[in-house]
RNA sequence: GCCGCUAUCGUCUAGUUCGGUCUAGGACGCCAGGUUCUCAUCCUGGUAACCCGGGUUCAAAUCCCGGUGGCGGUACCA
């Protein structure tokens, strides 16, 4: 039988989670529903240097915020960390007994050694490798210390890190759920450090003992992870642990075709969050690398993507982050979204009559969740500036347009209660009237159309007078009447 | 430098496993036209790509060889 699919995104908690983590995040969470499998978060701190307080606080919120429930991991209760699973702790740096041991067991089976070397020798080393254009990399100089220097050193209390023994010859060969095969010769492989000389482990041994120990049973991380692949088989191997399987995704990369930096515009994952609904985002950048099979573009949830996803379906180039695709989605997005939850949201202060009237033209034509509020400014506020010289149509003439508009606002205070119901009755009534009267629509709409926006450019005049309702838009055509002299 | 990964329109990609149905398809963008009082929506059309050079073959985006470009790694960071 087949062990149970168990995956996790394991970030550090060195600053705002990056817009690639939380796409990597994603396809993990992708996989494991698809799979019915557990999805797990676990938190790689440690480097005590590097750890920023707060961080994992913010993985959570950020992990919550855009719906990527985990199943084991920390979670947040009030502001208390607690958490959930039976592997745990989930949290590295409470995890040192166990790679205390791994580390213990290595150097007895001598698949590893304590290294005393000088942070001002292993310099100098790379230097003259450096000048020699030779393949960086430890030497291995404290290999093969007889014991009894071992002891010495260790008695005079010179500090060590422990070395992986890699094999100087062979190779190791690996098939990769997203790439195939992929190989890597030893003899150019240095001995990496596994523990450091403060006792903590680096990330090659943690994570290693910490998927093992989770039973972790697929490895879905970024490309630059890869080089360092066979290093962590061969301790899989050392251990005589099942390795679990490897899927190495492709990096995302900025329009100028480098790794995605805070030069090229907004990379925490947290940022979008101010411009764009979470689900477009998900939306966007799960197809950035990864297409089904079936060609959709378009997927309102992250839970709509499970069926679709195959992981060996994601490709191996690296995808560029191109902004203008996100606004197209998040235009689709919005014109979904449920019209209530979206005022929430944007922090709309507006009565739900008004947001039923107001939402639907701003949706027309929003792309950030910003431009909402801006598109629809000109209905709430009463103080509407604009040049008087606007309202007059192409090819009009002041005083013809002042007419226009004195007919235009006897006729709609005219019109009957039963009018004022839709703007389609509006439109139709109104169609009619103008056509009646020997106008073109263009003389009569524009100069109305300007009077109630104060826009050059507007949703539908007829959506307009409905939703500022018939009083509001008697006085505004009053003020454009008396505007022009 | 060394090691690894990678390469189809401006961008995301389909097609590459099993060579012909690919005068290379879709989406975004952009351009034009239609609808329309303006904008947006919607509809129609257009723009634009197989990294380069050899080879195999009746036939290559697809197979082989050799280049080149891009990205990643090269830490007691992850």
């Amino acid at each position: 039988m087949i062990n149970k699919i168990r995956v996790r995104f394991a970030p550090s908690p060195t600053g705002s989670m990056h817009i690639g983590g939380l796409r990597t995040a994603l396809y993990n969470y992708l996989f494991a529903k698809k799979n019915h499998g557990a999805f797990i978060l676990r938190i790689e701190d440690t480097d005590q240097k590097r750890t920023v307080p707060g961080a994992l606080e913010e993985i959570i919120t950020i992990l919550n915020a855009y719906g990527l429930a985990y199943d084991e991991g920390p979670i947040l209760v009030g502001n208390n960390l607690e958490e959930k699973g039976n592997h745990g702790p989930y949290v590295q740096s409470k995890r040192l007994e166990h790679y205390k041991k791994a580390t213990k067991e290595l150097l007895e089976q001598g698949s590893a050694y304590r290294c005393f070397c000088t942070t001002e020798r292993l310099n100098a080393l790379r230097q003259s490798q450096e000048k020699q254009n030779l393949p960086p990399g430890y030497d291995g100089f404290c290999r093969n210390l007889p014991n009894a220097e071992i002891e010495r050193n260790i008695k005079a209390g010179m500090n060590f890190v422990v070395r992986f023994m890699m094999p100087r010859e062979g190779k190791t060969e690996i098939i990769d759920l997203i790439r195939g095969q992929v190989s890597f010769n030893h003899i150019v492989l240095e001995d990496a450090v596994l523990q450091k000389s403060d006792g903590f482990p680096t990330y090659h041994l943690a994570n290693v003992v910490d998927d093992h120990l989770m039973e972790i049973s697929h490895v879905i991380r970024g490309e630059e992870w890869l080089p360092s692949l066979p290093l962590h088989f061969l301790i899989y191997k050392t251990f005589n642990w099942q390795p679990p399987e490897f899927a190495h995704l492709p990096l995302m990369l900025s329009p100028t075709h480098k790794k995605l930096s805070k030069r090229d515009g907004d990379t925490a994952a947290k940022d979008y969050l101010k411009e764009y609904l979470p689900n477009a985002i998900l939306n966007f950048i799960a197809l950035l690398g990864w297409n089904p099979k079936n060609n959709r573009e378009f997927y309102l949830t992250p839970d709509e993507m499970i069926e679709d996803f195959e992981i060996n379906k994601i490709n191996k180039a690296g995808a560029i982050f191109e902004v203008k695709k996100l606004n197209f989605l998040n235009h689709e997005h919005l014109k979904q979204y449920p019209i209530g939850d979206l005022a929430k949201k944007i922090d709309l202060k507006l009565d739900s009559s008004e947001l039923k009237k107001y939402l639907p033209m701003a949706l027309e034509r929003a792309e950030k969740n910003s431009d909402i509020p801006k598109l629809i400014s000109f209905l709430i506020t009463d103080d509407i500036a604009y040049k008087p010289e606007l309202l007059i149509p192409k090819d009009a003439e002041a005083n013809i347009t002042k007419t226009n508009l004195i007919n235009i606002k006897n006729y709609l205070t005219e019109l009957g209660p039963e009018e004022w119901l839709s703007a389609l009755k509006i439109k139709e009534k109104t169609i009619k009237w103008i056509k009646l009267n020997g106008k073109s629509n263009q003389e009569m709409l524009w100069p109305l159309r300007v009077a109630l926006s104060g826009l050059e450019k507007s949703p539908d005049v007829f959506d307009i007078a409905y939703a500022l309702g018939k009083g509001k838009t008697l006085s505004r055509i009053d003020n454009a009447i008396n505007s022009l002299k």
